[in-house]
DNA sequence: GCAGGTTTATTGATTGGTCAATCAACAAAA
DNA sequence: TTTTGTTGATTGACCAATCAATAAACCTGC
């Protein structure tokens, strides 16, 4: 029953199952074959498709990274004052896309992994300097030349809250999360004025 | 040559083993056999004294834990005012003890593996709770009702810069780290003031 | 339109290797 | 002779990656 053009639909899939499968498993000890039952096909498929586990992890973790990418474009296309487009950042951390269990798991994991895979370590840098970047210039007008010491406590503020809701006790309340740090930056702000 | 009392030797010799190559290792996908011949011995004593691999984790991250609730403690007792109380706080999370890679190497496996591990999960709390704990203690006197939430946010910076500076390019800064940290909470004071 | 070759999709079975955990056995102390 | 220390060898399981084989769809040139 072979039709063609399969390729992207059971790399999404592939994509898919792995996230879903770390979010389930909490690490990345999660067998080729468990990923691959999952999208409905042989784990040789997948090796088919991705050659090997690593470049499934890598190319999930692209997935979650670009989702995240989309969000922060999206937020800051109906944000108009610098200060909504500050918070639109902070609150595009912590969407319920971005933020929620399989997400978070494959985060943490990423962040594991990026110890030793140049490739991993990479693709964290593109998305740390990304935030500093565009929060930097969100601040700029309101911040001065203290704009990018504030981007770069803010950024901080991001991924503590993001690491401490993760971890903390109950689910994690993404809005809460982003309040706390908004409510930083206000202040902070605050202090300029 | 068995000589008597070696259990504590062992069992020491081992947790440092366990950090040393799960820092050389950047993941806990680390052998016993591994550990055990870098403790010098075989890995059938190494699971004589621990019973578990996993076992021997949480044994080398109650370690990790313990030096820095040490560490905690030595640089609260030479701190008078309340402002050098919660600076102290903030910088007994960046000495060089427990700011380098190895140990960061071992929190961050840490994090992961406390999605899924109760005991894992339990001793993350202990050290989350005893922060803004701390914390919120230290700036009462200057913060008043609003000490636990200026607590929460400075614990979360804490985290956040930890990542960000664990995770970044070049080798972990601890001085940079404390300073930023310091100088938000010293920014967030002045708005008290 | 269709025989035969090519590409794409797909899997069951196999290979080669790794490793946690156990065990039997030996040795020194008490 | 019981307790404590110690190891080499083994067991049992798991798993990434490869391969041989099957089959549908597409693509010629006739």
């Amino acid at each position: 029953m072979p039709k063609l053009g399969m390729e992207p639909i059971r790399r999404d899939a592939l994509i898919k199952a792995t996230i879903a499968e770390i979010g389930a498993a909490g690490s990345l000890d999660v067998t080729v074959s468990r990923i691959a039952r999952r999208a409905g096909m042989s784990s040789a498929l997948a090796h088919h498709y991705f050659g090997s586990k690593d470049a499934m992890f890598l190319a999930a973790m692209r997935h979650v990274l670009a989702v995240y990418g989309a969000e922060v474009r999206g937020a800051l296309a109906v944000a108009d004052d610098p200060e909504a487009r500050a918070r639109a950042l902070i609150r595009a951390s912590f969407t319920p896309t971005s933020f929620r269990r399989e997400v978070i798991a494959a985060w943490l994991n990423f962040y594991v992994l990026a110890q030793t895979r140049a490739d991993a370590a990479r693709l964290l840098a593109v998305y740390q300097r990304r935030l500093v970047s565009n929060l930097t210039h969100a601040l700029r007008p309101v911040a001065g030349a203290g704009a990018r010491a504030l981007a770069e406590g803010v950024a901080a503020m991001v991924d503590g809250v993001y690491l401490r809701e993760a971890l903390g006790a109950g689910e994690p309340d993404g809005r809460a999360a982003a309040r706390m740090v908004e409510g930083w930056l206000q202040a902070q702000l605050g202090v300029l004025k």
